[in-house]
DNA sequence: AATCATGTGTAACAAAAGTAACATTTGATT
DNA sequence: AATCAAATGTTACTTTTGTTACACATGATT
């Protein structure tokens, strides 16, 4: 474990906290669209993604969701953190985008190494900026941009962290994703497509332009 | 300095912090309408909220504003904590809402704290976990809300903050907030007015139920 | 090849939100 | 009291997004 640890986590972690790691921490592989953190789950372990992409869902009294942002390698949720340190249950739903692999901490040591390890501090703390940001972003996506700007966001975001130009999505998919309709969601991919940014085919979306 | 610490942080700090607290903060006074924080300015000190409420702003690149949530007594700006531990700019404004003052801590003192200090460390945890429910209730209301409900929302957490059923605003004022425009506004007071729920006069909307 | 479930295309319409233009009200100032 | 600027009200219209209904395409299965 200590390699796959010391090349995901190498440049940030000193050693003899990656030695810490090793000891009490669990590997894990999941599989595309397994659902990794249900909503209301109380987290008692601490993710860090090794491998992979996990997209984070928000959902809300009806049952509506809405994609907040992924995850990738060297990534933890910052949801996990607040539960973990809070008590709280999960606000929102981890489902696996692609095949992957992470590493399990309890919660305990968690705080434990905030005082010993500064390399572990600034990583926590990095976790949290990065997680804020993503937060804007997400914010800044609703409050300004029109449906068909998002929806592409949407599409060359995904492309990016899966690193491919092909998506396999059904419009219905995108359509729940992006807390709208199916039939919206076709009506503007054809006007991407008519744009010349995308191609469309049966259960894919090929991207042409970034 | 110690007396208003102990009234507004005293039962989250431990003496021994409060006087380090009040060995190197400044204490700072505003009125309403203050600008506290610019977009892209360099934050070097931190804000500990002792009495008031602030309301924070975020701005898109063609300067159309969004307000994202308040801050009150016992609050500090989580977007501020990310700016000092890494040394970025301000990706928001803050704009005071009403009269109140604060507490400037400098920024290197924030980190010796979170090994000194448990209080500290869980604070400035707590901070974080808070923003970061903000932040997802701000994405629910943009996600999931029509305009008339968060418009609505807006009114009763404005009046909560303020601590008064009569809120001093103009429409034109609300429509910046909620990036929209002042017709759309008019047009959506009149209804709550029609409902019942608000009742209109100039330059002021008394809220009428909660 | 016929059947079938799933996915996509499209038309017609409804609702929500944005925009432009102008009228009216209000309170302050001369 | 007359004037004026700011705030609010109102109408008419456009754009964006959501909804309903149904046609058509695709690929798998019998």
């Amino acid at each position: 474990m200590k390699e796959i640890l010391t090349e995901s986590y190498g440049y940030i972690f000193e050693e003899a906290l990656i030695d810490e790691i090793v000891k009490v921490a669990t590997f894990k592989e999941f599989k595309a669209d397994d659902y990794l953190i249900e909503i209301d789950d109380y987290i008692k372990t601490m993710p860090l993604l090794v491998n992979g992409a996990i997209k984070i869902l928000r959902e809300d009294e009806n049952g509506d969701e809405l994609l907040l942002y992924f995850l990738e390698r060297g990534d933890t949720c910052a949801m996990t953190l607040t539960c973990c340190m809070g008590q709280a249950k999960s606000r929102i739903r981890a489902i696996a985008e692609t095949d992957g692999s992470l590493l399990m901490i309890p919660v305990e040591k968690m705080e434990d190494w905030l005082t010993k390890y500064k390399t572990w501090r600034n990583f926590v703390f990095d976790s949290y900026n990065v997680r804020l940001m993503e937060m804007l972003e997400a914010i800044d996506t609703l409050a300004f941009m029109n449906l068909d700007e998002r929806l592409y966001k949407y599409l060359t975001d995904k492309a990016k962290v899966i690193g491919n130009t092909e998506i396999q999505n059904t419009h219905q998919e995108i359509a729940y994703e992006m807390h709208t309709s199916r039939v919206v969601i076709s009506r503007l991919l054809k006007a991407l497509e008519i744009e010349g940014k995308i191609k469309l085919h049966r259960n894919k979306i090929e991207i042409l332009q970034f």
